[in-house]
DNA sequence: GAGTGGTCTAGACCACTAG
DNA sequence: TAGTGGTCTAGACCACTCC
């Protein structure tokens, strides 16, 4: 890993074991850099990542402080400021495992083809599956996948992770993706598998995740329980 | 402004004026040096600003490529990854006009004192306004701001722009916001203010918003009708 | 092996904050 | 005015990709 992630990670672990006072400055970039052997910009690289967590925030002239932040207590929410798949997110509140309602192989939509940047002639997976915590459904997703990009997916790989499919058997790097958060009401399949009412609202999340080469490999559509379900977003403004 | 911000916006500029391939890499980076009479790595630090942006992507050894995004067609469409208020942001599809409801200041409860870090004896704005755009209603917002922290709001500030009002005439810099999303039934206010059925869904924003000093001056929640808006999101993956 | 992006250094100057 | 973070440089080495 490299040094800045490294020490970026030390004071991260350091701020959470109250190492230092909140209320206070950390200690200038010119200490940490003698502190941690290094140059002062590595340090600030650190801090930047800090910064970028939502950890920290640095105010020039005064010093780098700790951000007291607001949303982190709760229940089930999905923080798209961390960087790891649903599976390992949610695994921390519970047990989640899947259902797969459907699985099976097609020609992709126009709207499919322009997402995922392929022709119509390339065949997609079409994968709906539910998802629960603690044996509880919390959100239906319906996936489409092209069978070119990520090959040879079974039930087995569905029924755990298909990220870590990718990461640990197809060497492949995630690099980011796009996102459109909205409210909808529920359609029957939903009223069925997720067990709720015709009148509650659904949250869904529609959503393109790209290889770290660019290629988009997903296409999703997520429907979580209203009550079951928040998103945590955290944001920097930069302009003047 | 910094260098390598201007280097970045001359460079997103001149990919969306189609100035580069957009299935070839943009020149190396220390190609770029050369051409904007700079070292490779302000150059570096500009494209990484661009990532971040979402506009490209970098592979170590291959280049930097544009990235094709998604959604960027839309409608009335909230990004959370452009550093603008709602106010500047939705005047580009339309005239955004605000009423408001109701004004008054009072004691802050118990949560708000928590959201806000400030104490049960400080005195907090309390506004209810109804946003349009083109006149017709799309969402509600209650704000609660401290009095302390932005003194002198008036009825004026809040028909035009609150975030104006903090940085123009206030001279101070908004540093970020917390925001969690969810859906929700609607409240007997909101059917009758944005004219929606009682089975519509809403969505929710929950937000608390910081200044430069990090010190929390907002803490809204607002409603959106779930037909007229949507949320945009896109994130980085850098774990390995 | 040549070319690419990622990281790191040491030193410098600037912009800003606070006493 | 002293101390802080923000930026920039020139040069170096490494990791990775692609031929």
């Amino acid at each position: 890993m490299a040094k800045y992630k490294e020490i970026a990670k030390k004071i991260k672990d350091q701020i959470q074991e109250n190492e230092y006072n909140i209320d206070l400055p950390l200690p200038s970039q010119e200490t940490l850099a003698k502190e941690f052997n290094t140059s002062r910009v590595t340090i600030h690289k650190a801090l930047q990542f800090l910064v970028m967590e939502g950890v920290v925030f640095s105010r020039q002239g005064s010093g780098t402080y700790i951000r007291k932040n607001t949303f982190n207590e709760p229940s089930l929410d999905l923080d798209f400021n961390e960087h790891i798949g649903l599976t390992q997110r949610a695994s921390k509140k519970g047990e989640i495992s899947n259902k797969i309602i459907s699985f099976s192989v097609r020609f992709p939509t126009q709207e499919e083809c322009e997402k995922l940047l392929i022709n119509k002639n390339d065949p997609v997976y079409d994968i709906i599956r539910l998802r629960l915590l603690n044996n509880e459904p919390f959100l239906m997703e319906y996936t489409i996948i092209p069978v070119q990009v990520i090959p040879n997916i079974t039930e087995n790989i569905l029924s755990s992770s298909v990220y870590s499919y990718i990461k640990n058997d197809l060497k492949l790097k995630i690099g980011g993706a796009n996102r459109r958060i909205s409210a909808d009401r529920p359609r029957d399949l939903e009223i069925q598998y997720l067990e709720c009412d015709a009148t509650d609202p659904m949250l869904e999340v529609e959503q393109v995740t790209y290889l770290s080469s660019g290629i988009p490999f997903e296409y999703i559509h997520s429907r979580h329980r209203y009550d079951k379900r928040s998103i945590l977003v955290h944001s920097l403004y930069n302009d003047k």
